[in-house]
DNA sequence: TTTATTTACGCAAACGATGCCATCCTGCAC
DNA sequence: GTGCAGGATGGCATCGTTTGCGTAAATAAA
């Protein structure tokens, strides 16, 4: 089954014109007689032609879409980034093209070529777990393709970034343990190669020190795929709770990690916050809905999409190749709920 | 900035031969000698070659790539929709285009047309809860665009359909309540245009007549937005809950309304159940963690997705227009939990 | 009237890839 | 030696659109 569509062809041989008066006619030329013009436009109308973006792409070597590659949409924090990136690319004539990698290198790379083959104009990236070879992005940056970071982000290419204040976030969130009587906090984080992980890890660390808490590396531990596989999560749990000195407090570091540490601890019968206080990085609506309701780090996760596509069509736009990158660093929030309240229940 | 890529010219202008040959010999044509071939191999590999889809699409008239158009992907079941639809379209070497309606009329009509100027292949669509006229998609039917309805359909295009018993999931969820011991039970039902929203009160009344409870016009209620609009869904809690006689359960048909409902419930010091029981329709993974755990009505998303672009692809592999259509209903998991344990504290 | 200038349009090339048709060459049979 | 088959390749049109250039007719200036 074929789909054919009105060309502007069609328009020309039903009015007896060139193709080309058409085009002009359509662009709204000054070469072309209002009377022409009218007639075109009057037809074009009658015919309902639209114009084959396609042919335009061939022509103009440029798509009017933009690719965006994150790890998954079924998470909150991605699915608000791509409602920031879909609302303003949407206002200025992009389509956007989204993939998924599902924390895997291949599926990245896969998933990266195949929207450059596409001639998609520029890509927003957010890197999976399991990369740490950029050089597919790199290739494709040298021969001139505008991409821009967010979130995971990698140092070894040179171009604009979009973050939080990964540092920040969960410094503050360590801090409020701390204050809420917290002594022995332990932290699970996502892959120790993401670079929101080095940055959180390391607000961690330093709220400690700050408040003179010894670090204790049996308290630190890593789910490699973040959540995505459960027994992953199980296993650390496993992990801090056979020590022989618990934690009384956990700072994960993703939103399934949060909601997968939150299960477990639940299915192995711990009380939160009562037995252990909780808070962690997520976005997710219904924070207060859970039991108990969530302390969270939330990031402004439709912000970081808008700013991204921003810095993204700034880079298309721009005459000349661009040298100087920015690096647009968006505030986290706190959200306090009994989750992280230590000695609340007690 | 632009992005130059190696084509078909290049490599012919490397070799000394002309486009076709080297056309010839990447699609490993007969007509080629083998050295020829294995030297524009080994030249296309080194100029790192790829093919331009976009040319391609021009001179085929297809693009290999399939649209998809959702209310809004910030929602769990849509979301696990497009997984599924993903992996197959992804294995069978399909592009998936995510397109966003959010919802509104006006919204749904440009992605349609913005999607099949770009000559997607084929539309899997899930309708908005304001469209009421689809000629939108019964043009481009007419015109040859392989069309397939998921989730929320409409009885005026003959195509295939994809749902789930929405009848069997609401009745299922109704006699629960009733057999928890509930006798005044509400329910609150997206836009009554939605074909989900027919279905699901017609399983909520046929169980009350089952069983014998006389349907209640004062219990029936709709959110037009279907809990975008918080108001509208505190609107509802209000109505309800300044009756003479109040409901003692809730039945909700939609994942942002079960939600909702329970944030209203709540803030207007509720207690779920022991005032007012709550099950509904949600493909959320912390129903569990909900306080109270929430008794759910969960459809099988996934295989949802991939019913949709199995029939999609048949429709766009067929040779000859297709004239039977197929209706795959699946079944939907009821999961009970604490939230409609009606008795259960009392 | 002749020569410039403008107006309004057509022709054809281009974008990248494909595929029909034509062409050239080699080898073989008569 | 002529004819022909067939292998290997090049030429060209095509998809839909834009655009530089050319040009006819109409108008203005000389």
């Amino acid at each position: 089954m074929k789909f054919e569509a009105v060309t502007i062809k069609d328009i020309a041989k039903a009015l007896g014109v060139s193709t080309s008066t058409v085009s002009r006619a359509l662009r709204d030329s000054y070469e072309i007689s209002p009377e022409t013009k009218s007639l075109v436009l009057e037809c074009a109308e009658r015919l309902n032609y639209k114009p084959n973006p396609i042919a335009l792409s061939l022509k103009e070597k440029r798509s009017r879409s933009i690719g965006v590659v994150v790890s998954e949409i079924a998470n909150n924090f991605f699915s608000q980034i791509i409602n920031g990136i879909e609302s303003i690319a949407y206002d200025r004539g992009y389509n956007t093209i989204i993939a998924q990698s599902f924390e895997s290198y291949e599926r990245e790379v896969l998933n990266v070529q195949f929207l450059a083959s596409r001639s998609v104009d520029g890509l927003l990236i957010s890197l999976a777990t399991e990369t740490t070879d950029i050089s597919h992005l790199k290739a494709l940056s040298d021969r001139g393709l505008p991409i821009v970071f967010f979130d995971r982000i990698s140092d070894e290419l040179n171009t604009h970034k979009v973050i939080v204040d990964n540092f920040r976030g969960a410094y503050n969130a360590t801090e409020h343990l701390i204050n809420m009587g917290a002594k022995r906090i332990a932290v699970i984080a996502n892959s120790e190669f993401l670079s929101i992980t080095k940055d959180r890890l390391a607000g961690y660390k330093e709220a400690l020190q700050v408040h003179d808490i010894k670090e204790n590396p049996k308290f630190i531990h890593h789910c490699y795929y973040g959540g995505m596989v459960f027994s992953e999560i199980e296993e650390v749990v496993n992990k801090l709770f056979t020590l022989k000195v618990k934690p009384d407090a956990i700072l994960t570091t993703s939103d399934k990690l949060t909601t997968g540490i939150l299960k477990t601890l639940k299915r192995r019968g711990l009380k939160v916050p009562d037995d252990v206080a909780l808070a962690g990085f997520s976005n997710t609506d219904i924070a207060e809905l859970i039991d108990p309701p969530l302390t969270i780090v939330r990031q402004p996760a439709r912000d970081m999409g808008e700013a991204a596509i921003d810095l993204l069509l700034q880079l298309i736009d721009s005459k000349r190749p661009v040298k100087e990158f920015e690096r647009r660093m968006l505030t986290p929030e706190l959200q306090i709920r009994e989750s992280s309240m230590v000695h609340h229940h007690k």
